[in-house]
RNA sequence: GGUCUGGUAGUUCAGUUGGUUAGAAUACAUGCCUGUCACGCAUGGGGUCGCGGGUUCGAGUCCCGUCCAGACCGCCA
């Protein structure tokens, strides 16, 4: 028998008894007379002890031995410490160790498993079978195991029903680009790794299950960003017989579930805003509500000023820094180079100061006066103490780059608090968004939208005007979620297609499978996915994934550990019927 | 595909205007230590300054190229 308790288990009611444990050596210390040994495993650290009077020769002089992450059994009898640990739940005991094993020694691990380690990203990377063993990681993979068994009993208990739906799949052209798997048995052919389970969730609906989820894998072959992986998670569902409204209740009754049992946090209802609205406001469609540097337009009152860079553009728009006038001279000249970057865009930054007298100073104060200024400040609210900033640009650009630096403010003044749990739905997005490189228009969600009934008629006059019965949750500026209500007949699935350019060849060829189904009495539907990753980053207090991901790859697809992607013999590249790019 | 930042001891980092033998902390090794728990004290070993080229009397430091890592833009239906 390996052990008797786990390394987290011991109290002072336990004294006297004769138990064994099996861990991790943490630490030795060895004060010449005592030798301690912090015990590790998943559960906790029980400080073991040997000393010259009490412990034999031969384990004593054992123990000297032991080095970090030895793997270890030892027997003994738990005593109680005569200077106790208050920090650690085992603090008050100790357990003098009679029988010690080393089952297995370790080399010096290259950096120390500790809640604040000593090792940089790239190694902890290679070694992340080192790195789980630190509190940090290893509580961020019970925190998502938590999650994942509470979305499952949520939705089970909600009568939704887990079912698999398969990984190798048909490559569509609409969306990123797919992962494919070259078919051996069909030579020349390829598989594809699915980008979301999207359209077998629907089928299950056209067969009747009603009411589906799936903690899922997706594949998407794009680039990575701190919270985007190739391979990530999704919490996949679809319901039959329901409206936007059901949907959007039934899955802010899973994330409120979500945050009650995990975090004892009791979320009020969640606020709803137009994607127009969040644009308009927040030059985002994922506003971060909690901060608030609402815009405000401004062109009515900066207008035939002699101020030919407001004049000309077509928005100018701002938002107010409460108590931004602390902003000094070089900060905001940080600000201005900030906006500047060619990843933001902007050609310059103006602001306007509301000194604590309630007097204004502007960047342009050459073009305006005191009651121009007033009027700004009137706006925008603008009160003493506080710092208005203003772009200016075409509306959709300026909008995006005001976004940005409404986001780089709050960082840089820690708004971001992350115990703070802001969720938003956003609704109303458009159905369609036309696409400078193609010069065709493509679907903002995907291709089984359903567009707002009221709308399908603006499908062939004003496309851009069209909007969906298309959703997001978004949660402290991130999305965590999107769904929508999907077509379920066939004529208007046929007329998306048509308007996204598919000829009736094409779209037989990749969803025919579909358009078949929806022949044979498809009922109603629509449905949501969470980003799992996301989700439990964010609940977690974090924003970078890869914590929360047991092996993950690195910011260039790879996974440094088993040092994947990587070539394949030449013998598989003939059965696969491949032809080496290889020079 | 692009922009930016970084790469120096096992690890995390410092390294001034280009100038003597490249430092600190930590880790590691050895010794001492009868209550440690970030133990303490003493001693010691440890470097292809990412790689290649260039400028220079002289390069960790400047220039060019390249590789790797991270953040971001494009991309992510």
């Amino acid at each position: 028998m390996y052990r008797s308790h786990n390394c987290g288990e011991l109290r002072i009611s336990n004294l006297e008894q004769e138990v064994s444990l099996s861990g991790w050596v943490q630490k030795v210390r060895d004060k010449g007379f005592f030798i301690w040994i912090d015990l590790r495993d998943r559960y906790g650290i029980t400080q073991l002890i040997l000393d010259k009077e009490r412990s034999s020769n031969e384990i004593f002089n054992l123990g000297k031995t032991i080095g970090r992450e030895y793997v270890i059994h030892v027997k003994g009898s738990v005593i109680e410490r005569s200077s106790k640990n208050p920090k650690i739940k085992t603090g008050e005991i100790e357990v003098l160790v009679s029988e010690l094993v080393i089952l297995n020694s370790s080399k010096t691990p290259p950096f120390t498993i500790e809640d604040q380690t000593d090792g940089g990203e790239e190694l902890r990377m290679k070694y992340r079978y080192l790195d789980i063993r630190r509190p940090t990681l290893k509580n961020n993979l019970i925190l998502r195991h938590k999650i994942s068994q509470e979305v499952r009993k949520y939705l089970s208990d909600k009568m939704f029903l887990e079912i698999e739906t398969p990984y190798l799949i048909k490559s569509t052209p609409e969306g990123a680009r797919d992962f494919v798997v070259p078919s051996r048995m069909n030579g020349g052919e390829f598989y594809a790794l699915p980008q979301s389970p999207q359209t077998f969730k629907q089928l299950l609906m056209v067969a009747g299950l009603d009411k589906y989820f799936q903690i899922v894998k997706c594949f998407r072959d794009e680039d990575l960003r701190a919270d985007r992986q190739p391979e990530f998670t999704q919490i996949d569902c679809e319901m039959s017989f329901v409206k936007q409204d059901d949907v959007l209740n039934s899955f802010e009754g899973l994330i409120k579930h979500l945050f009650s049992s995990i975090k004892n946090i009791n979320l009020d209802k969640f606020p709803r805003m137009s994607y127009d609205e969040a644009v308009k406001n927040y030059g985002t469609d994922k506003p971060d509500l909690r901060y608030e540097m609402k815009f405000v337009e401004l062109n009515d009152v900066t207008q035939h000023k002699d101020f030919n860079i407001f004049n000309s553009a077509e928005l100018v728009v701002g938002f107010v820094v409460k108590s931004g006038n602390s902003f000094s001279r070089k900060d905001l000249d940080k600000y201005t180079d900030w906006v500047k970057r060619p990843q933001i865009g902007a050609t310059g930054l103006v602001y306007m100061r509301v000194l604590d007298d309630g007097s204004y100073k502007s960047s342009v104060d050459k073009f305006y006066d005191e009651s121009d200024l007033k009027q700004w400040a009137n706006i925008s609210d603008a009160k003493a103490g506080d710092i208005l900033f203003i772009l200016c640009g075409d509306s959709e650009n300026v909008r995006k780059q005001l976004g940005s630096l409404r986001v780089h403010v709050a960082d840089n003044l820690n708004l971001k608090d992350p115990e703070q749990f802001t969720p938003l739905w956003v609704v109303d997005f458009p159905l369609l968004e036309w696409d400078e490189e193609s010069n065709s228009y493509h679907a903002m969600h995907h291709p089984f939208t359903s567009p707002k009934s009221e709308h399908i008629e603006l499908i062939d006059s004003d496309p851009s005007a069209v909007r969906a019965d298309a959703y997001d949750l978004v949660l402290n500026g991130n999305e965590i979620g999107g769904g929508s209500i999907r077509i379920h007949d066939k004529k208007i699935q046929q007329k998306m297609f048509d308007c996204l350019g598919f000829s009736k060849e094409e779209a037989e060829k990749q969803f025919g499978f579909l358009m078949n189904a929806f022949e044979y009495g498809a009922p109603p539907h629509g449905g949501i996915a969470f980003g799992l990753d996301r989700i439990v980053a964010l609940m977690g207090g974090q924003e970078i994934i890869r914590d929360f991901i047991a092996f993950p790859k690195n910011n260039s697809g790879r996974d440094i550990m088993i040092d994947s992607p990587s070539t394949i013999s030449d013998e598989q590249m003939k059965e696969l019927q491949l032809k080496s790019t290889k020079k």
